[in-house]
DNA sequence: AAATGATTTAACCAAATGGTTAAATTTTGA
DNA sequence: TCAAAATTTAACCATTTGGTTAAATCATTT
């Protein structure tokens, strides 16, 4: 491992860990361990550093899901697939939601929200949904307030580990067992919301 | 409005905005128009300056809806009740989310997690659940995440306001009343997902 | 091997940070 | 009224912060 790639490693743990404001310079180069120096060498300052994680990241959390969508049929399938998908990857990365939220909240900055890819996945989405909604196949609901809520469904628990960890006493595994077994919750539930009602 | 008032509110305003890292003293001092010095009078530190607003902030959050959840009998009914009753308070206070969420994934930080007073309405939530459960009003769900969905499709959508408010170009008083009609949504959604199926 | 460029180190710096202190001012109560 | 207590101020402090610099070391090429 280079000193980059010590210096990438450092900087996502501590960045992930502290927050920006949290995160401290001579922290990450001594996880790195190099001189402090080095990261300034490589990566000029705290801010362009960050820059470079938060890229990187958001290329982790937001992959081509998009593209496997396409070979579903059905929009209910299509957001069932999303959820198993996605969850494979939230389950891997539980810290990543809670970092893009505090990055994306962070005062006077809309340049880090600009870098979020969610044109992909809005195409399929809609274009999807219009067609399933017209031939009848899913119930009428608000396109948009049901994407943040499949989205808000997946996502919250992993911004709410801590919490949830400490208050019905689980560790990170059990935590992800847990996890593990809501996707097959949620995918119901998506039915359940989608699925029209017989009219016999 | 004296000086512990306005240590206060300002306090309030830049912990909220800047979270606890990136809150700065000299700032709350300024916007209270005090002497820095002030808040250590009044407050000792920084730590006990930003307990007390968490703890008054966190009482807002969490109110007596559990209380009134009472008067209303079944599972289902309470659940809707609840979510009009929360909306209320969340699109009053929209940044408070992120903040309860950032301070409890504040890294070792077990104390502030304890402050959170679910115990009012875990009660009430599964004690309602299993009686109607019983008696077949609601579909067999598993009545955790279910809970930890509700929380998420609610409270989603205030953790990423700014990315939203971005993404589809639109403002507060947009938001705003794009969160008044998502209340219907929400409650839409609760009654599909556990409204029990005709077996006719 | 010598020169060149890339990498690393240690020492350093100015600014900002949370916090303190002692004196000055205002408020209170006997 | 006047002394004691509470409040406010300005100056100060030690530490930490992100960042710099110049010299030293290492790698590469001719």
């Amino acid at each position: 491992m280079n000193t980059e790639e010590k210096i990438i490693k450092a900087a996502e743990e501590v960045f992930i860990e502290q927050g920006y404001d949290g995160a401290r310079m001579q922290e990450i180069a001594d996880r790195a361990e190099i001189n402090k120096a080095m990261l300034h060498y490589y990566f000029r300052s705290k801010e362009m550093l960050f820059e470079k994680i938060f890229e990187e990241k958001v290329k982790v959390l937001f992959p081509t899901i998009g593209e496997q969508m396409k070979s579903y049929e059905g929009f209910t399938d299509k957001v069932c697939f999303f959820i198993e998908q996605y969850y494979q990857i939230l389950i891997k990365y539980p810290f990543m939601p809670f970092f893009v939220i505090s990055t994306i909240n962070r005062k006077d900055d809309k340049h880090f929200i600009k870098k979020l890819p969610f044109g992909f996945i809005k195409e399929i989405f809609f274009e999807s949904f219009f067609s399933d909604l017209q031939s009848g196949k899913i119930r009428e609901v608000n396109p948009f307030q049901f994407a943040v809520s499949v989205m808000g469904m997946s996502i919250f628990p992993f911004l709410t580990r801590p919490a949830m960890k400490e208050l019905i006493g689980i560790n990170d595994e059990q935590f992800q067992i847990l996890m593990q077994q809501r996707i097959d919750e949620l995918k119901n539930y998506v039915r359940l919301i989608l699925t029209p009602t017989n009219h016999a």
